[in-house]
DNA sequence: AGCTCACTTGAACGGCGTTCAGGATTGAAC
DNA sequence: GTTCAATCCTGAACGCCGTTCAAGTGAGCT
């Protein structure tokens, strides 16, 4: 049987989940398809396309099932917290959606589907644009650091060693604070951002 | 003269701003310091190194000049709008930055700068840490895009061919705007959030 | 003048992404 | 069942990367 995109796709993310993102090498991807390294540069013209085909099936699972009838902003923290989920489901996740741009299909149809929601709740489109591009940035970081952080025990150490007096306990407050519970917690600040000019808008 | 470890990184700045972060290697850095690659590990024992003091020199220009007396909000917005600009003032500033750890003496300084005006407003440390973290996602994310759209122009091109209807609009709405307005909005868009809570947190 | 320690050389090592001429495999048409 | 073109893969190389290290150089103290 010969390989399909979608094999190779299947099996970076495989090896992504083993050696994680600097493991993830032409030549080990080949070994684990039974290839040479050269030939996946057929399915794929090169390396930033294989990831931006893998951040594409990442991001899938956000609109992967419909979201449920309710209000804008509960339905805007369902996909952020959808997002960070599918991103959490393999290692490095996030680093390798937050290294592609926009144009993968599953991309756009996420970010289709928020701006929507954002504009059918009566905010302009331009100001709709720059609220999702901020919640993405806030959904990339937190989840960027959070991977980091789990695979990496030395954080801890390296920062309660150095810190000042207040961010030394700062530090050690978000080690111990449980992820998700921090996560949302950030969200809903700027969420209240939102709905205050939305409030704004409407009077 | 010999080099000094200050020397190799105001070289390195230098390269990083004709060559960009993925141009910044060891051996054209050599080259630029009249020395061999090699001769850079004995100033810093990696790469990683190098860029980590390479980040702080730019972070350093936030709290290089003192802050003015200010409301809290005013004095994190500063902050914030300082971070943005030292990032910008070399090509793929934001980019090294967001690479780095939080052990570089300049960077704890503005960490604890920034913690210490959240906690005398009132709010709770461990509070204040979740905030100033979820800024500073903020921060780096909107800085890291608006440096690599300023560098490749086939941003644009890539988004409006692929997007779906109401994305596409949005993107255009991206990058029509000023950078600096879109930083404050999102920016104010979640001290919205903190202001709130801190509100809630006094009475 | 001699010595020490701080710095640098030069050459190599292993690994990386990528290219490409040629071989193998497939599946449909005859 | 043979032919044939399109598809898929091999094998080997190219140039570049970060990093190491024994050996060399040179400035400044004694």
């Amino acid at each position: 049987m010969q390989l399909k995109r979608a094999d190779v796709v299947t099996g970076a993310l495989a090896l992504l989940d083993t050696d994680g993102l600097d493991g993830l090498t032409m030549r080990k991807l080949g070994a684990r398809l039974g290839v040479q390294a050269g030939g996946i540069y057929w399915h794929f013209t090169n390396k930033e396309a294989l990831l931006g085909a893998m951040a594409d099936r990442i991001v899938g699972q956000v609109t992967e099932t419909p979201l449920t009838p309710a209000p804008w902003d509960a339905q805007l923290a369902e996909i952020a917290h959808r997002l960070r989920r599918a991103m959490l489901a393999h290692r490095d996740g996030a680093r390798v959606v937050a290294g592609t741009y926009v144009t993968e299909p599953n991309t756009v149809r996420g970010g289709d589907q928020a701006m929507r929601i954002l504009t059918d709740a009566g905010f302009p489109l331009d100001r709709a644009a720059w609220v999702i591009f901020t919640a993405m940035y806030y959904v990339l970081g937190h989840t960027i650091e959070e991977q980091a952080q789990r695979e990496a025990g030395d954080w801890e150490r390296r920062g309660s060693e150095l810190a000042g007096p207040e961010l030394r306990r700062a530090v050690e407050a978000l080690i111990t604070a449980d992820p998700e519970e921090r996560f949302a917690y950030g969200l809903e600040l700027f969420l209240d951002g939102v709905r205050l000019r939305l409030a704004e808008a409407q009077e």
